[in-house]
DNA sequence: AATGGTTACGAAAACGGTTTCGTTAAAAGA
DNA sequence: TCTTTTAACGAAACCGTTTTCGTAACCATT
């Protein structure tokens, strides 16, 4: 095994000093030409690479954003993780993943973690349990500890921190809107069971848009579902025993849970019964139908929540400010596909 | 900003050295009882925490460990990436994340930064570009300075590491067998355009199995498909022009591409074709009908590549010996779905 | 009284860099 | 010739830990 070389192995070895060599390799004037090259021939021959750790505890950076996110295998984290990523590749800076599996605890303990000199700061969306809990004080001793942190998605007014949001409630208006356009009368709303912050603000929107338009709010036409077991029945049961003709899901896996059990029914999609999801995925883009999606732009909120934190982490700011902290708004749009209708033009 | 505290702060308030801080806080039985918990009570109180940087450079370990795929948004990827953070997390490792995006070079920069002190060791998947290039200099590079390095799915046998690879030929193999029994004559192959090394092994076992069942094997029923791009046209008139009764698909997409056109066309999936996939994902639960397909176990090919790498890491090993590197093969598994046939039990 | 053994702590080196502040010797100015 | 500048380098502090090696004070032996 060929070890790593350091200064002092330069150092000792051309007989100099470190600093010497310190100082050469970032072609100070100080050091004359001569001595300047020499080291600097002798570091590209060995190969030398200054060591990332060294210079973290000395600058007190080290470059590494800190993502923590509820689950990994998500189309959607996974869209804005990669804008996350290549954002922050591009400026130089690493990003260590945690995942919460939706735990409060295990949230907790990776920040914990991660804050005592890994990261320089973080972006993450919250866990379901801590949105339950709403108990954020992790969150608050890491940003008071002057540890920038953003929040996408999933966030908190509770703590001061930027974020990035989309507009759901807007877009779940827009989605029903759509709907009724195209001659609906009844629409249904797919939501998840436990309590998530976005999930709710779509039902806000959902009801909002159906008192614009005069319709009557249906609490019955609300199915709650969990997240993780395929529930045939429940969904069967809705089909049988309520009466609607369209379907707003606030994801897209509920969405296409639902149309294939509408199919096999007998129903027909989008004559019988329309379907527009949250968060377009792979499911939207390959389901047959193509089921009309709610675009969240996950790679863009990843990109900007990315922006947001290094341009906290390279400048100064006033943490006692609430004028420094911002919040971006992404706006879904609407991707027409074959769920909702006959398509204009063909498919995407 | 409340500051981190130090062993120093710690140790000028209570006035005594930072050697005795640090063995305190240990629990060292060098330290008097007394002095021990006045140290241990104030630390807690001003929540002490060691800094990871200071302790990485102390002990040349980082307990990171580096994890470089060719793309996130992948759902094979991001199982595979669950599993290793699963496994990892759970003996205290944190993981970062770097995307080649299929680029030679990207893989390279990035795994050169990271070599440079900011990890354990590498788990990854080579991309396309090195596959086409064939140059792991990068990859020998980081192995002889006695970093640890295990390869998954996407591998080359050029270098000396661990390696967890999937058994293709012998998977497409089952594939092809599974499809002849079930009364299936001429079976055609959908793969890759560009080179990736495990279609080329799913390709060989799907010839293999043709020839074991005497059946002809015909170049011209292999449809070679680009990755990014949807070619409705490419895959109709193959569909038009030949004459086959089951695709064998190197990955899902294909695969659900296909079966959209077949339908479009009129066919019927499975009397008149059958379809099988690699990669079992969101896809081939959800598409219509639901699609048979080679599961690869992502999450337990991650769990593996993270137990061998972290063996290697936590432990010493002859690095010029052979026999110190394994390859682990994980055994893909049949997950008949209604693509391929009447199922005997319902969905899973 | 001289020796040995504990107990309880501190000094200092080390990890691998960066940076400030000397210091020396030669060149330049008076 | 004496003083001042400047060029070229080194010593040492520092980032926050861990760990080895002293060492002072005290008690117990003989």
């Amino acid at each position: 095994m060929r070890r790593k070389v350091t200064l002092k192995d330069i150092a000792r070895e051309l007989d100099v000093s470190i600093s010497t060599v310190s100082k050469a390799l970032k072609n100070s004037t100080e050091i004359s030409r001569d001595t300047r090259e020499k080291i600097q021939a002798f570091a590209r021959l060995y190969n030398y690479k200054p060591n990332n750790i060294a210079i973290s505890l000395k600058n007190k950076r080290t470059r590494n954003i800190g993502v923590i996110i509820p689950d990994i295998v998500h189309h959607f984290f996974t869209t804005v993780f990669r804008g996350i990523e290549k954002y922050a590749n591009g400026l130089g800076y690493n990003v260590i993943v945690c995942v919460s599996d939706e735990s409060f605890n295990k949230e907790v303990i990776n920040m914990e973690l991660l804050a005592n000199g890994s990261i320089d700061g973080f972006i993450m969306a919250l866990s379901a349990e801590t949105q339950a809990k709403n108990d954020y004080n992790h969150l608050k001793q890491v940003t008071e500890q002057g540890i920038p942190l953003v929040l996408f998605d999933r966030v908190t007014e509770e703590v001061q921190c930027d974020r990035v949001i989309i507009n759901d409630e807007e877009a779940a208006m827009e989605a029903v809107d759509f709907l009724i356009e195209s001659g609906k009368k009844k629409i249904a709303l797919f939501t998840t069971e436990s309590y998530i912050n976005v999930s709710d603000k779509r039902a806000r929107g959902y009801r909002r848009a159906l008192e614009k338009h005069g319709l009557r709010f249906d609490e019955s036409l609300i199915l709650r579902l969990p997240f993780q077991f395929e529930q045939e029945d429940l969904t069967r049961k809705f089909f049988q025993n309520k009466d609607f003709d369209a379907v707003l899901s606030v994801n897209e896996i509920f969405a296409i849970r639902g149309m294939r059990i509408a199919q096999k029914m007998g129903l027909r999609i989008p004559g019988d019964i329309s379907f527009i999801g949250f968060t377009d995925g792979l499911l939207s883009r390959y389901s047959i139908p193509t089921l009309s999606s709610m675009a969240q732009h996950g790679e863009e909120m990843g990109a900007v929540a990315a922006r947001l934190l290094i341009e906290k982490v390279e400048n100064d700011y006033d943490e006692t400010d609430p004028d420094s902290y911002t919040t971006e708004l992404i706006k879904a749009s609407l991707i027409a596909r074959e769920s909702t209708g006959p398509l204009p033009t063909r498919d995407q």
